[in-house]
DNA sequence: TAGGTATTCTTGCATGTGGAGGATAACTTG
DNA sequence: CAAGTTATCCTCCACATGCAAGAATACCTA
């Protein structure tokens, strides 16, 4: 098996990026499609123009290869998410909320795809797992004044915080019921209806420090 | 294909009843042991002592059996959700937040191989959904004024409500982030976390009315 | 560019999947 | 209890899965 490392590809295969790449892009284009349980392995290596064997020396099964297909596109998403971070004092908060909307929308096939009924519960862990991350780090941030940037551990280590996972879960929840039902509001509208209920988490969170994340 | 009916099994075959439910105990039992990914057909129809024909004469694949199966554990799950419900002012608001989480851990093992990365995509969105509809159901009886019962109309046709969606998704966070790190604190501590944020939903809900279901 | 290395491809295999058709057995109803 | 209904079981099938061993090929480095 071979596996491009997580982060800043230094010297990697042009065999292996050409394999991988392939492999991811014609899972997205398949899930466009038909559902995920309707896609064989070998669907996904033709449409990549890829022998089968090659698939198994890089993804053990197709949620494997979902979780890293998924990837960039959930790096999009988070990056829509420093609106959740106290500090940002913007004129219009919702501005990057409704980007997080907007952005589920243009892939929106893709996302209920993956994040729907049909689709893979390692992409749904893995995704509420990296919104965690963001949130705990966000708050962080702001609670330690803004400082040392925080040593990059994994989540898996950390103290459970409660408030991250909750915002974290709900950020999903939402998104997966506006998925569902086929976005049917803009996403301003879902932004606007959203953001109070965040900024409620937010002040409390500020305001009462006996809940945080537990030791 | 023969499949029991929602609610209130009236007269469903005797050999119906004894197939479906050895399949879901024999489920149940393995998901215990092993990821739900390594479970095979052949598994659980030997496990119940019934044919692999027969499991296909009543559910699609594994993730259906797993649905029908968890849909027992859920209610009972959701039956410790009142606490969510404004009006109830009791001395320690706390008590059925506790009894979820409670709940949650005696069956952690379940829950886990379910919700979990290696669990099924199909079981963690029924979970959500139908968490979204209690708790959907229990902000309409709050709002208007403990009358009438609602008709029972699925999620599906009802408007978006943000602030359910949001709850539930919380909900499903926490708990899965709780018990992916193997439920490292007591029910009681849990509960003490989570309900504050529940709390500034609630008093964000009952204060503001310009956030509430879109139509 | 030559050479060693690493990846991909081909072939083959044991097992799991999803289901159709028909025989057998159990249940419900009159 | 007898008759008719209905679920389960058995046997088959075509296809998908996950993997292994070795040949063929593309790549990186010197």
């Amino acid at each position: 098996m071979v596996t491009v490392g997580g982060s800043s590809t230094p010297k990697v295969d042009r065999r292996v990026r050409r394999t991988q790449e392939a492999l991811q892009r014609a899972l997205i284009r398949l899930v466009g499609e038909r559902d995920l349980s309707q896609i064989s392995i070998a669907d996904v290596a033709e449409q990549a123009e890829v022998s089968r064997s090659a698939f198994y020396d890089h993804y053990r099964d197709v949620h494997e290869l979902a979780e890293a297909a998924c990837t960039a596109v959930i790096d999009d998403l988070i990056a829509s998410l420093p609106a959740l971070d106290p500090v940002n004092t913007d004129e219009d908060p919702t501005r990057s909320l409704q980007a997080f909307f907007a952005n589920l929308a243009e892939h929106a096939g893709l996302h209920r795809g993956l994040l729907g009924p049909q689709g893979s519960a390692r992409v749904i862990d893995h995704v509420r797992r990296r919104i965690t991350e963001a949130v705990h780090t966000a708050a962080r941030r702001t609670a330690a004044g803004d400082g040392a940037p925080e040593s990059a551990a994994s989540a898996a280590d950390l103290p459970l915080d409660v408030p991250a996972a909750f915002t974290a879960g709900a950020l999903v929840g939402v998104a997966a019921e506006w998925l569902r039902r086929g976005c049917p509001h803009s996403p301003a509208e879902m932004a606007a209806s959203t953001w109070p209920l965040l900024a409620a988490l937010h002040h409390l969170d500020v305001g009462t420090p006996p809940c945080r994340q537990l030791p």
